[in-house]
Order: structure tokens, then C-alpha cells, then sequence
RNA sequence: GGAGAGGUGCUCGAGUGGCUGAAGAGGUACGCCUGGAAAGCGUAUAAACGUGAAAAUGUUUCGAGGGUUCGAAUCCCUCUCUCUCCGCCA
């Protein structure tokens, strides 16, 4: 959510850079302006009533210790006036506190400056490309043909005990998870990042604090017998540990890694691009969370990004940097890189990261803040990126590396599969 | 799941209808004292929203929401969380 005084003093600015977003509904600013005007002037009217109705309760209190009874009485009836007032005032100022809220919501983050306009991710700036393409022979698989050949990951036996995107892993699938997800865990640690293991189901407080809901109600799993949200991804519940926190400056930047499984619905995404592990309804991510000082967030931004794709040159994988454009970037990053991998078989580019700083856009409504050097509150900024999420990073493993002897595992793996190959 | 007890400020803890945004203690910060430190002494120490140029000041908040009352941390209702006992159980 954006600030109330902050769109109120840059009114212009913010319509113009919300432009890029493509941001149709502009007039909702002055709404918001206006609503606000609103909640203020009932605030103070309320204000004033209350604090007169308190002084006649003590008063009355008074003139009650004193034994002037009918004085009181006298006195009892004018605050009913009062208190009718005040309820009324209340009841209003309930509203448009509501209605405020109700459209702050529908109003997205600014993009950062160096953002670029755009409508869809073909409008994404590449920034770099590193590793090479390999070339591949004629006869190369795609992964859900190679996961089939050599018997690791079982789609069908999935379906069966589940459904479609709830692939079962196998033998040395299972193992190369697990592999993946310990090297990923180790190289956070060793990065700087504090491990947590957080839960994996969710209250709403949590899904508001994050923004998943009211927008994405529909894509969460939702437990209605005790009305818990299955995570969509880690950044969920680590986020919410500082839900309504006033966290210390000294303590930044504060830096938390967790791997969990991730839960999405993905209603309405069919077809040939979310084959296999493209896309899938349970999966395997390690999260990178990050709070800071609001002029040490974008430094922090490039240093995940340096981090992620570290991980990607341990890996060998050829890999592209992005910078999002205002179509692709999501509700509430300010600035977003994506990190895509090569996947050879399928010669397409498979995103495997997205790094984004949120500013005070998440703290905001999560009520996140720190003291600052002159001791006032003021909200932090909260940064995030997959550091990788798994079953992308599997296609393209298995894909790129498919040689006639098997699957090669890169030497940065080997130590945790205990394999060099899949055959 | 059944029975009971309880949730007060950074922490502990008093408080059963008005003088309590909240005693007292601890912690922390600053100052005094000291050669330095400890002890001691003094002062300060929540957030949100309003008004104000500022100093300042009004309102709200004692788990959450609702109710009773002129007035609620204190009484009533609902929910929630914690603890104890029983049951069940990875």
C-alpha cells in the first residue's frame, strides 16, 4: 500500500510513474485525496466530542462523591446527546477508514525510476547473458521425456495419488531434490542469511500481510475447516514475522532464508508451456528475505541479485538477466529482476528467479517499521528472491546436461547427490 | 475433544467501575557522582490517528470484537491465544 501523505504531495508524479505500470484507473487518486479529507474532518469532530463527553463524565463523577445528585442528572442527560453523536461520528469514520483502505489496495507500486514502459515479458530489458547455449543433438529431450527415461520423477503416478502437478520423485530424483535444496540452504548460510523453518499453512492476517489476499485469493489453497492458506511461497510466512514489528536500525540489514514447499493453484494456466516441471501445483523453493533501511534497499536489491546468480554459475547453467518493464512487473515490486535459464531441449528460457524490492509497499501494510537516527518510527523496506525455486532449475539441469552416458550432475552438486551421474 | 485457570507497557507485576496510559520493580538511554568502573542519585523510556510552523495538545489502544454505564483494564457476551489436568495421538 502507498501512503496517504505521499500521494497527496506528489499527486503528479506518482500518476505519471504509475503510467508505466499501465495503471488505467488514475482518478482513484484524487478519490483517495479525497476520502481521506473525509476521515480526517470526522476524526477531529469525533475527537472533539469524545474529549467533551469525558469531561462531563468526570464531572458527573464528581458531583456524584459530593452528593449533588440532581446536579448529575442534569448533567447524565446532555451526555446522551453526546454519545449518540459520537456513535454516529464513529460509524462513520469506520467507513471511510474502510473505503480508504479499499482503495489503497487497488493501487499498485510505484516502479522504480530506471523502469522502463512496456506491456508483456517481451518488453523486459535483457541485461546480460551469461554461459554459453550448448548445443544440443538432434535426438535431445525435453526433461519430462529424460524424468520418464531414467525413472526419477513420475508425473502419471502424481495423478494418480493426487492430480496433475503433484509429481512424485524418484530414486535419484528424490535424491537430486534434496541435494539442491541443502546446497541452496548452504549457500545462503554461508551468504549471510539466517535459516528458518516456517510453517507452511498460513492465517488470512498473514495472506493480508503479504498482499496475497484480498487480490489472490483464488490461487492459495485455502483449509476451510480451520481457515488456513497453504503457502504459496516461503516469502508468506518469513515476511510475517515482522508483521506489526518495529524492528531495530542496528539489526540491518536483516537477512532470512528459508526453503518450503509452495502451493499454487494456478487456475487457468493450461497448456504446452507448463509441461512437466514447468509448472506445477507443489513445489520446492528456497526464499531470500531481506529488511532495510530505505536507502540501503537497492544496494541490498543488487546484492541478491549477485547472489542468485552465483548460484546459477555454480550450477553451469547458462542464464539471462532481466530488468521487468512496468507491464511485467508485478502489483507490488518496485523494481524486479528475473534470472532465466537456457533450456535446451525445449530452446525456450525458463524463469528461475525473480529478485524485487517492494520499498515500503509490503511494510506498509504489514506495519513493518524501525526507529530511525532522530528516534521517530518509520517503515522499512522489504526485499525478496527465490534462491532458486527447484523444478526449473531441475528441467534445465537434466535437459542441458543429457549426454549419452546419462544425466550429468555439475561439480558443485556432487557433493550433495553422492552421484555424478543419472543412468 | 472434555474440565479448569489466565492474557495489563521492552520484561516482570499491581490494579474488581471515576483521581489509572496505567503503582512498583527490572531493563535500556542520558545526566550527576567517580581517576575509571560498579554502586548510588536524577531524568527519560509505547503506538496509531487528529490539530499545530513549533512548543504543545486532543482522541484511541490493558489479547480481539461487541454490549452494559454519565464513566470500564475493572461488569456481561462472543472469539482467540497460553497454561494445568483428563482423553487421543505423530
Amino acid at each position: 500500500m502507498l501512503l496517504v501523505p505521499y500521494i497527496r504531495e506528489n499527486k503528479e508524479a506518482v500518476a505519471t510513474a504509475l503510467k508505466i505500470k499501465n495503471f488505467k484507473d488514475i482518478d482513484i487518486l484524487d478519490l483517495i485525496v479525497n476520502t481521506d479529507d473525509n476521515r480526517r474532518e470526522l476524526q477531529k469532530k469525533l475527537d472533539d466530542t469524545l474529549a467533551e463527553s469525558k469531561i462531563i463524565a468526570k464531572e458527573i463523577g464528581g458531583l456524584f462523591k459530593s452528593g449533588k445528585i440532581e446536579e448529575a442528572n442534569i448533567k447524565k442527560a446532555k451526555t446522551g446527546e453526546l454519545k449518540e453523536l459520537s456513535k454516529s461520528l464513529s460509524d462513520d469514520l469506520a467507513e471511510a477508514k474502510k473505503k480508504l483502505t479499499y482503495l489503497l489496495l487497488k493501487v499498485p507500486n510505484i516502479p522504480h525510476p530506471s523502469v522502463i514502459a512496456g506491456n508483456s515479458d517481451e518488453d523486459n530489458e535483457i541485461i546480460k547473458n551469461i554461459g554459453e547455449i550448448p548445443e544440443m543433438p538432434d535426438n535431445a529431450l525435453p526433461h519430462w521425456e529424460l524424468t520418464e527415461k531414467y525413472d526419477i520423477i513420475d508425473f502419471e503416478l502424481g495423478n494418480k495419488i493426487t492430480g496433475a502437478g503433484f509429481p512424485v520423485y524418484k530414486g535419484k530424483g528424490a535424491r537430486l531434490q534434496r541435494a539442491l535444496i541443502n546446497f541452496f540452504l548452504d549457500e545462503a548460510s554461508n551468504a549471510g542469511f539466517r535459516e528458518v523453518q516456517p510453517p507452511l499453512l498460513v492465517n488470512e492476517d498473514s495472506g493480508y500481510g503479504t498482499g496475497q489476499l484480498p487480490d489472490k485469493d483464488g490461487q492459495m489453497y485455502h483449509v476451510g475447516e480451520d481457515n488456513l492458506y497453504l503457502i504459496p511461497t516461503a516469502e508468506v510466512p518469513i515476511t510475517n514475522i515482522y508483521r506489526d514489528v518495529i524492528v531495530k536500525a542496528v539489526d540491518f540489514p536483516i537477512r532470512n532464508t528459508a526453503y518450503s514447499q509452495c502451493f499454487r493453484r494456478e487456475a487457468g494456466s493450461y497448456g504446452k508451456d507448463v509441461r512437466g516441471l514447468n509448472r506445477l501445483h507443489q513445489f520446492d523453493k528456497v526464499e531470500i528475505v531481506v529488511i532495510d533501511h530505505p536507502e540501503k534497499s537497492y544496494a541490498r536489491l543488487e546484492e541478491m541479485t549477485n547472489y542468485v546468480q552465483s548460484l546459477l554459475v555454480k550450477l553451469e547453467l547458462p542464464y539471462r538477466l532481466l530488468r521487468l518493464c512496468g507491464g511485467d512487473l508485478s502489483f507490488t515490486a518496485a523494481l524486479t529482476f528475473d534470472m532465466e535459464v537456457y533450456s535446451a531441449a525445449q530452446k525456450r528460457w525458463l524463469e528461475v528467479s525473480s529478485v524485487s524490492n517492494f520499498e515500503s509497499f509490503q511494510a506498509n501494510r504489514l506495519k513493518l517499521r524501525f526507529k530511525d537516527e532522530n528516534g521517530k518510527t518509520q517503515l522499512a523496506h522489504t526485499l525478496n528472491g527465490s534462491a532458486l525455486a527447484l523444478p526449473r532449475i531441475v528441467a534445465a539441469l537434466l535437459e542441458n546436461n543429457q549426454t549419452p552416458e546419462g544425466i550429468k550432475i555439475p561439480k558443485a552438486l556432487v557433493p550433495y547427490t553422492g552421484f555424478e551421474y543419472i543412468n
